[in-house]
Order: C-alpha cells, then sequence, then structure tokens
DNA sequence: CGATTTTTTGAATCATATCAACGTACGTGG
DNA sequence: CCACGTACGTTGATATGATTCAAAAAATCG
C-alpha cells in the first residue's frame, strides 16, 4: 500500500513537471506576442487555467454539430480544419502547425453548432483551455489578454491577404506564396490538402510544382 | 455686432439638432446589436466623441500611405476599398453602403502606413470617430464596447465566408450570392466595381447576368 | 509483403480572361 | 438645351488556365 501511494505521489509529481514544461512552451510563445514579459504569477496563472492533452492522428478535437468548447494551443503536431460540402467532398478551411492557435471562432463566440471539423493530422500534444476559463483569463491576465487581442489581429490580416491572394492571384502565384510564407508545409501535409487549401485540384498543384522543377 | 452674435448662436444650437438628429441613426444602429439598449447619458458621451462629416463623391477618406485615423459609420451614401496593383488596376477590396463601419483595421491597429485607398463613391454623410476617441470610448462605455465587439465578429465571419466562397464556387454562385446578400450593391455600384470586388472581370460579369435572363 | 493512400500523367472539356469593337448612358460646358 | 466626351456595358473571337476523368506510378503503412 504503501508502495502504491509512494508510486501514485510520484507520478503526481512527473506529471506536474511535465505541465509545467509544457507550458514553457506557451510562455515563449506569449512572450514574443506581448509588450512585457509575463511575470512569474501571471504566468502561474495562466498555466493554472489549461490542460495538456495528447490527441492521437485522426481523432477530432471538434465535430460538425457540435458547439466548440475549447481554445487549442498545439504544442506540437499537425492539425486541419475542413468541412464536407453536399458531395461529399471534404474542403480544407486551415492548416495548423505548431504554436498555432486552433479555434472555431463563429461557433465558439455565437455559442451555435459549428459546421467544422477538426482533427489531428499528426499525433499532437495540446495546451487547452475552456472558452469560458479564456474569458477569465483575459479578465484576470493582462498579458494573455494581449496576447489573444494581437492573434486575432494576425488572423484577421492572414483573412484579408488570403482574400487579395484568391480575388487576384493564379494558382501558381498562390501556391508559390503559400510555400515561401508557410514552407514546412510541404513536409507535413500531402499536396492533396494544401491543393484544397488553396482551392484547386491535387492534379493542378502536381504540374504547378513539375513546372518550377 | 448683437444680430451677428445671435446669428452665430442659432447656427450652433442648429448644427446641434442636426448632430443630434444624425445620430439617432447611429443609436437605432448600436441598439440593433446590443443586448440591452443604450442609456439616455451613455448615448450622450457617445455622440460627444463623434463628429459629423460630408464627404462628395470620389473624396478620400484614407489614401495610400497614410495612417488609418478615423472610424467612420456611413449614415448615408456609398463607400469603397480598393488597392492599386502592379500594373495600375484598381482592385477592389470592400464595397460599403449605409450604416457600415469603414476602416482600415490593419492600418490604425499596427500604427502602420495603409496600402488602400478609401474613397466616397456617392456624396456621403459619416459619423466618425478618431481611433483614439474610439479606445477611450470602448473603456466607458460597455454598449459601444459590445457594439464594437458585434462589429467585428460580423467582419470576421463575412472574410470566412468570403474565403470559402472563392475557394469553391464558381464566377456566378459567388454573383447570385452577392446580390442575394446585398441586393442594393447593383443598384449603387457600376457591374465593373462589383465584377472587382468578386475577382472576376466585367465581361464575365456581363455574360453572367445576360444566362441570368 | 500486400493494401491503401498519394502523386503523376495525358486527353478532353469547361470556365474565365483577354482583346477589340461597338453600343449606350450620363454629365458638363458651351 | 444640345453636343460632345467620358465612363460604363455588351458582344464576339480567341487564348489561357484549371478541371475532370481515367489510368498508371510512386510512396506509405501495418
Amino acid at each position: 500500500m504503501l508502495i502504491k501511494y509512494i508510486i501514485y505521489q510520484i507520478k503526481s509529481i512527473i506529471l506536474y513537471l511535465f505541465i509545467y514544461l509544457f507550458m514553457q512552451v506557451l510562455l515563449n510563445h506569449i512572450n514574443k506576442y506581448i509588450t512585457t514579459p509575463v511575470s512569474e504569477n501571471e504566468f502561474k496563472l495562466i498555466s493554472s487555467y489549461f490542460i495538456y492533452k495528447k490527441i492521437r492522428k485522426k481523432q477530432y478535437l471538434l465535430v460538425e454539430g457540435t458547439v466548440c468548447k475549447y481554445f487549442a494551443f498545439i504544442k506540437k503536431g499537425a492539425m486541419r480544419k475542413y468541412y464536407i460540402d453536399e458531395n461529399g467532398k471534404e474542403n480544407i478551411v486551415n492548416l495548423y502547425l505548431e504554436n498555432w492557435w486552433v479555434v472555431d471562432r463563429q461557433s465558439y463566440s455565437t455559442k451555435t453548432p459549428s459546421s467544422y471539423f477538426i482533427d489531428a493530422w499528426e499525433d499532437c500534444e495540446l495546451l487547452m483551455i475552456t472558452i469560458e476559463n479564456k474569458q477569465k483569463l483575459e479578465n484576470d491576465s493582462p498579458s494573455f489578454k494581449e496576447l489573444i487581442y494581437k492573434m486575432r489581429e494576425n488572423n484577421d490580416l492572414c483573412n484579408l491577404k488570403r482574400i487579395t491572394s484568391l480575388t487576384n492571384c493564379c494558382a501558381e502565384t498562390r501556391y508559390n506564396d503559400l510555400i515561401s510564407n508557410y514552407p514546412e508545409f510541404l513536409q507535413r501535409f500531402p499536396q492533396n490538402l494544401i491543393a484544397s487549401y488553396l482551392g484547386i485540384t491535387k492534379e493542378t498543384l502536381s504540374r504547378i510544382r513539375k513546372l518550377n522543377h
């Protein structure tokens, strides 16, 4: 019994250390975006709200028809957001890698069922916070609030760029721009997903790549 | 002298009444978006920060290379946001009508020079607030803060829809969707602007309209 | 290794752009 | 108020870019 107890204690200590280590990644990320570094105390507060979760390839973070409950930070892995159209085809809306935030803002802010699926393309390690705790933390931690604000500006900017790109550029330009902005995408995602994200067919993408040498 | 003074006073009263009337439009707009109606006092506070301005067709609200200083609410008229590409062609980014908010968020939030022009397509009446006063007002007026938040969610949603539409729909579908969402666009903007907004040529738009009978 | 997924290739087809010309509407100055 | 010029819209012929479909080749996974 004593041994069992000791093992249990050791396990929780290890778990605690792990989470602490994992949160360091988030801390670095936050400090990169905000003006004054996060204090020790504030960081403890932030840490207390996050949960660490591993999800395996193909597992869902969000399923169409359910309300988005979590804001997730990708510590490790790759994810995708997509919807299934009337022909049953998957349409990639977003691709995500390490240090990206994943959420369906529309669903969580209006509390309505999502029209998207979000799943893990690779095995993932996530740092997650519930939507309610995110609100709380935004009120209690200026740094976190600033981060959320900046991430949102960032996201907004990306969306606008994407609209401009889709409106005025041909498939080849869009592909080249994507790869120069996110070269890792090619190694981490198959070409058919990238093609879908760009709004072109996999055949077209294959031909573009052939021409590019 | 006395007469001059009286005239001056009458003028300012009239001006005040005008502004008060104009602000009613904004009040209605705000109440449509927020949960609890704006109180008398809060509305007075909001009113005090706005300036009323008429601008004539073709006049600029924002010029490329300058920093966006105002948040503008269109009380009356039509505006457009566009950029000029390397070939000197105008590319329409957004079209705006009554009760829309006009701003270059990227420019004002990063305080960097804008890459867009915003001008009046029709003679306009605007209710404008400086970016600094907008921040102040967001802190002092919960209703205004809620409005800004809601408008932003809204904008976000529109951008996402536009990305999906550009990625997966053909020109005809995009045009039909636009017209069913904003039927006024056709009466207020020439087809070449609408075509540019949709990312198609004016010839293609003309042919689509012909087929639609 | 076989099974499955992903990528490539070719041919036919479709959607949209381009270019050039003409038609129409509108507003301004004489 | 008319005539003119400018801006806007339509049409046709042709070119280009991207899709579709089918099949084979290559890569990946258990």
